[in-house]
DNA sequence: CTGTTAGCGCTTTCAA
DNA sequence: TTGAAAGCGCTAACAG
């Protein structure tokens, strides 16, 4: 690998010039720079990252921690992150915890060598712990609010009451909720948004406690939501709503005719289940841009004060929900 | 953040001591080495990896290129390569090159510069331009074999024998193929393993031209399959598989009863589709975690001449195919 | 066994 | 506009 030297030797100035050059902070001749950058491109110099990183203090890459990269709920996010760090010539990191909170702390104290800031989404953590890592001024939260700590917020609350809305139009007086992992943030936003819009519609709310938001959680469900006589489900998201109802399926339910039933995500791509799922959508791709953005403003200013945006939700009326009217 | 010199300065010895005291790697008294692990400790002192990286050469983590993080086909190599890095603590950069084969050569040049080594998944570039890279001493790929270059191999040739071997003691002796995309190097593998032993078993097999490797493809090539007038398909992967399977039931076609169908990842979770899945499996897990070994290895020895292997794979039999023998 | 010192490749004052 | 020189945090000779 070429080295600044090789650069400056060649073009026959100092290393100081190249580097000038090169970062085009301060002024140098346009020949020069000209000359300069013409060799540098000959010798195919790319500036050692840890090098610069070591005087300049920034590294130029962002980390992106995931409680578990095969969940399709990430996925959009990380492709926002990765769009901006892009953009940017920032190179991502990216670490699955695997769900396991232990984990999540060690990676977060690995990753903040290499990177200047990071993204943790849906981090698991207790509140203190995270506050102990002292990552507070270059790191945003997705999906999980935190005293003191930049954020975007899902908002599950506005999502989940909509959901309700849509469920109350179609006549469902009772309903069941299939609780999601008592750790998540994002749990009681949803189960308030769906009680509070419940209580006001006068729906019946039956919510069945905590489980993982996985696809086999949800057909374990089945026996249970079968016993209960509700005539719509909610799930705490798309995989349990789509193991669910594969179970129910299984065991002779109708769906939607004799049960309707909606998650959220909107994770399930196009005709992966049938009927196509009704889901929240909480617009992933963005939530993964604007979590950038606040890094990236925050790594500029590490005083400024901590900002929480929320971003809107979106229910995808599709047909697993239908009205129990005539 | 604690640098190795307030170490020094709190443990009452030179900094050199310190670093000797972490590393082990020369001798230090037993005394001073506690004493200074326990400043170390307390003081929650990380050693620097770009410094360090600078001096040593070494970073102490490696990059792995994948085509498509959403594929499930790559799940399980990731993890085996995390397992593997964990064990040896070192850090994993993960990119993304979504199928774009300029991307993955930017990134592969961009990684190298903050990783000791990489892993290349499913590489799509031509040969030429990989081995323009100069990676070869650093680089392992996976599911792709290039001359000079390191490679753990999946022997889909195998796989897709045995799945013949499968379906002809079914009875089928007219079998149809999805193939894949025509870049993929393992597609090759895959129709002359299905092709070879479908002659020598007197099998007729159609080949049906080149798709993506997604669930919409797969959906899409149900017409043209249902008018084939084969009594098994085989699926260049999983994913097509499901596709196809969910696309021909939307049209009323029993599966396996009117056609049996098999992929090729064994990617599916366990009850996400009906019939369950037959399917050859890579056994991603065991893929990763050689692809570590074999680039750690080449890490030690750069000299060493390029090692291949190939794993391989095994017939998951399962609801989607059956006999048609009376 | 331990300390001093010379860099690794780069950016950034400070002079010229 | 350019160059010399001082480090960033760390490891690795080389002395002692």
């Amino acid at each position: 690998m070429a080295t600044i030297h090789d650069v400056a030797r060649e073009a026959g100035v100092s290393i100081a010039t190249v580097s000038r050059s090169l970062n085009g902070r301060s002024r140098v001749s346009e020949k020069t720079r000209a000359r300069v950058l013409e060799v540098a491109a000959a010798l195919e110099f790319h500036p050692n990252r840890a090098a610069r990183g070591l005087v300049t203090g920034k590294l130029g890459n962002v980390g992106v921690l995931v409680p578990d990269l095969t969940n399709p709920f990430f996925t959009p996010i990380l492709a926002g992150i990765e769009e901006v760090a892009q953009s940017r010539d920032m190179g991502v990191f990216v670490a699955d915890t695997r769900e396991d909170v232990d984990a999540e702390g060690r990676l977060i104290t690995r990753l903040s060598q290499q990177v200047d800031g990071v993204v943790l989404v849906a981090s698991r953590m207790d509140e203190e712990d995270l506050l102990d890592l002292r990552i507070k001024d270059k790191a945003v939260l997705v999906n999980r609010v935190v005293r003191g700590m930049s954020a975007v917020a899902i908002d599950a609350y506005q999502g989940m009451s909509e959901l309700v809305d849509h469920l109350g139009e179609l006549g469902h007086t009772r309903i069941a909720y299939l609780d999601g992992p008592s750790r998540s943030s994002l749990g009681r936003s949803k189960r308030l948004g769906l009680a509070d819009r419940a209580k006001e519609l006068g729906i019946d709310l039956i919510v069945l406690g905590h489980r993982q938001p996985t696809f086999a959680a949800g057909r374990e469900s089945a026996e249970e939501v079968r016993s209960l006589d509700v005539t719509a489900v909610v799930a705490f998201d798309d995989l349990i709503a789509w193991g669910l109802i594969t179970r129910l399926q299984e065991l002779g339910v109708e769906i939607p005719q004799e049960l309707s039933i909606a998650g959220f995500d909107d994770a399930i791509e196009e005709g992966m289940v049938r009927p196509a799922l009704t889901s929240v959508s909480p617009q992933g791709t963005s939530l993964g841009i604007r979590a950038m953005d606040l890094l990236l403003d925050r790594l500029q200013r590490p005083a400024a004060p901590a900002s929480v945006e929320m971003l809107g939700c979106i229910v995808k009326k599709r047909d697993s929900t239908r009205s129990i009217l005539a």
